[in-house]
DNA sequence: ATTGACTCTGTACTTATGTACGGAGTTTAG
DNA sequence: CTAAACTCCGTACATAAGTACAGAGTCAAT
């Protein structure tokens, strides 16, 4: 059992954030004895693992607290990751056809020899 | 000269938005004769469209506000475009990695019989 | 037993980009 | 002339995901 200070510690992660996500009921709460300290135990450990590594997915809090809701209902989490991947998917495509433009539009600067006029600035007006 | 009302209607844009954007400092003050209310000419209305397209190619308004007192300076404008287009980059490959991530975690979730037990929830163990 | 480090709760602040609202003044249509 | 519609300003609220702080209590080491 470690305090919340140790707990943060070993996860890297600020003890406030540990808190937050108790507030917002993402981890179960710890026990606390007499003093009022909060005890944590492995679980609640493993349970800041998987909310990190969910993170790093690109779930937010939301999806991941329904994510460990679902426990292990294999149907309803495959849902969630498959429209968790359509949204990065239209994200990629939209920054795709973001990048070309922007390159156009810098490409054209290249070729630019006057000082007082800038293509980039023209083709957003 | 328009109103904000006529104006944020031709635009398609928001009464309140216009005017938060006048507290960014994004536009130039409106005269504003004895009645006190705001007159829009041509120029702010331009500014205003150059807004909405810069943010369309993922500009932020600080950035929109640095290019636009850039004015013409095609040099500057050109490496705060090629600044934004590594930004870009950059998250098209952390989203395509993402893809991958998520792709082989529900396709194991394809193959998974059993009810009670998923590969999603046990790969963010 | 004291000091420093740690933790508690509750609240406020942060960033970015707006939106909404209250109460007052103005303009316009009928 | 009056009522509806519009505008003003200043402030609060919204989202997401935390971070910071104040004031009080507790624990561990010397």
């Amino acid at each position: 059992m470690k305090t919340i200070g140790k707990l943060a510690q070993s996860l890297n992660l600020n003890v406030e954030t540990i808190r937050f996500y108790e507030r917002e009921g993402l981890i179960t709460q710890p026990t606390k004895p007499i003093s009022g300290y909060r005890q944590y135990d492995e679980t609640i450990a493993g349970q800041l693992r998987f909310i990190t590594k969910a993170k790093m997915l690109g779930f937010t809090l939301k999806e991941i607290k329904s994510l460990m809701s679902m426990d292990n209902d294999c149907a309803k989490v495959e849902l969630l990751s498959r429209q968790k991947l359509a949204i990065i998917r239209e994200k990629i495509s939209d920054l795709q056809r973001l990048e070309k433009v922007i390159v156009d539009m810098t490409n054209t600067c290249i070729q630019n020899d006057d000082p007082t006029y800038c293509p980039i600035i023209d083709a957003l007006k």
